[in-house]
DNA sequence: TCTGGGGTCCTTAATCTA
DNA sequence: TCTGTAGATTAAGGACCC
């Protein structure tokens, strides 16, 4: 798989370092030389969302369970996320980001892609671009990011993570093999527990061992797509697209209970809650979506969804709150105490612009219309039936997932 | 250890449809 | 009209990421 282009791309990505806890010493000064844990509070149900450095000292990491953490360092400052605070950052950052080049896409609260390809005129050499997207963010916010910069998207990300925190790298196109192969396979997109336990089972523990292993035999053990991915991995072969405001898939709300619940007042209570953030913010977004998703995790971990797609797509807490109690009334759950419920909805209605706009493109219009030509030929010969069956599976290729 | 919340993508199986 | 079939769609669960 080589990328579809030849340009040589630069591509950057910035990652801000321990982004909630940092975001809370910045705004409290007393905690500048604590250990730093934003999470769940120590006492109750969850786990760490972000440790700063100083927590990290002591072993503390992310989506370690808040008791562990406590064990770890009882002395740490524990605080809830503040959410809409880290939000409005995060704006700002891509707001930042923005002065620099228009091709941003932002892949999650505090870190983004960004295409430099061409920048080197304006500010020069790749490390020097590195040097000023650091220095805005700091300047723009008080904080400080990891930034990697490569010849596409994953060795961008590799290099921001290589250097954290604080870190700058950059990776110049034959350097690629050299970076990735003393790196543990772990590093790559993809591998968690699951598939580093296989990789361990293969005696796998690096890129470069994993180079060595035949295709069809990494096929086998992990399947088509997943050992391709990590074929090309090893390979330094990735996309180089960066796409600007990639649009959500879904919009979801879920809640753990202190303690399991059993009652169906209380469930039904929490559900239309939780239906009501669903739907304020998809209407927020102006998003209406088909299929309207339940969340159950029972006392033991044991987790179940359950869909239904309704005709009319909607973002009427009514609604969902309607769909989603019938699939828990359904009868094909377990009863027993309920640790968690959520609801989401997700499968938006097509909006008609970009519905126009596929059909309004020469190319795509040209293939529709090569499509009619055809059917109308085999019209003629075949009879209506088949023609049907044809044409439907080609416009199904046509539209848009 | 005892496991949040909000997402994406993939695999697999069942069901629908022509 | 019946039957088998391929491909698409839907549903559920799991792995993974931040």
């Amino acid at each position: 798989m080589t990328p579809p282009h030849t340009k040589k791309r630069w591509i950057g990505h910035a990652d801000l370092d321990a982004f909630y806890a940092s975001v809370e010493q910045r705004d409290c000064p007393e905690y500048r030389d604590q250990a730093v844990v934003v999470g769940a509070l120590p006492g109750h149900r969850g786990v760490v969302a972000a440790a700063n450095y100083q927590a990290r000292a002591f072993g503390i990491r992310s989506a370690m369970p808040i008791a562990e953490a406590y064990r770890r360092c009882p002395d740490a400052v524990y605080l809830r996320p503040e959410m809409a605070k880290y939000i409005r950052v995060s704006q700002e950052i891509f707001q930042t980001l923005g002065t620099l080049t228009p091709v941003v896409e932002p892949v999650s609260i505090d870190e983004a892609y960004l295409d430099l390809t061409g920048l080197e005129r304006l500010l020069g050499p790749p490390k020097d671009i590195g040097r000023e997207i650091k220095r805005r963010i700091f300047e723009g916010t008080g904080l400080r990011a990891s930034v990697g910069i490569g010849p596409n998207r994953l060795i961008a990300k590799l290099a921001s993570e290589h250097g954290k925190p604080d870190g700058l790298m950059v990776v110049h196109p034959d350097e690629v093999l050299d970076f990735l192969a003393p790196m543990p396979v772990a590093t790559l997109r993809g591998v968690g527990r699951q598939t580093q336990k296989i990789f361990s089972r293969l005696g796998i523990e690096t890129v470069s061992q994993l180079r060595a292993i035949p295709l069809q035999y990494l096929e086998e053990q992990l399947g088509k797509k997943a050992a391709a991915s990590f074929r090309d991995q090893a390979l330094g072969i990735a996309s180089a697209e960066v796409v600007p405001g990639r649009g959500r898939k879904s919009i979801s709300k879920e809640t753990t209970f202190e303690e399991d619940v059993r009652n169906q007042d209380i469930l039904h209570d929490v559900l239309r809650g939780l239906a009501a953030e669903v739907a304020a913010t998809a209407r927020g977004e102006n998003l209406s979506g088909s299929v309207v998703t339940l969340k159950i995790r029972f006392v033991g971990f044991e987790t179940h969804t359950r869909q239904r797609t309704i005709p009319v797509p909607t973002h009427d807490e009514r609604v969902i709150l309607r769909e989603a109690w019938a699939l828990f009334l359904r009868g094909d759950l377990p009863r027993k105490p309920v640790r968690l419920i959520g609801v989401g909805i997700s499968a938006w209605q097509q909006a008609e612009s970009q519905q126009v706009d596929l059909f309004d493109q020469p190319r795509e219009r040209a293939r529709d219309q090569r499509l009619l030509e055809t059917i109308d030929r085999a019209a003629d010969r075949f009879g209506k039936g088949i023609l049907q069956l044809g044409y439907k599976r080609k416009i199904n290729e046509n539209e848009p997932r």
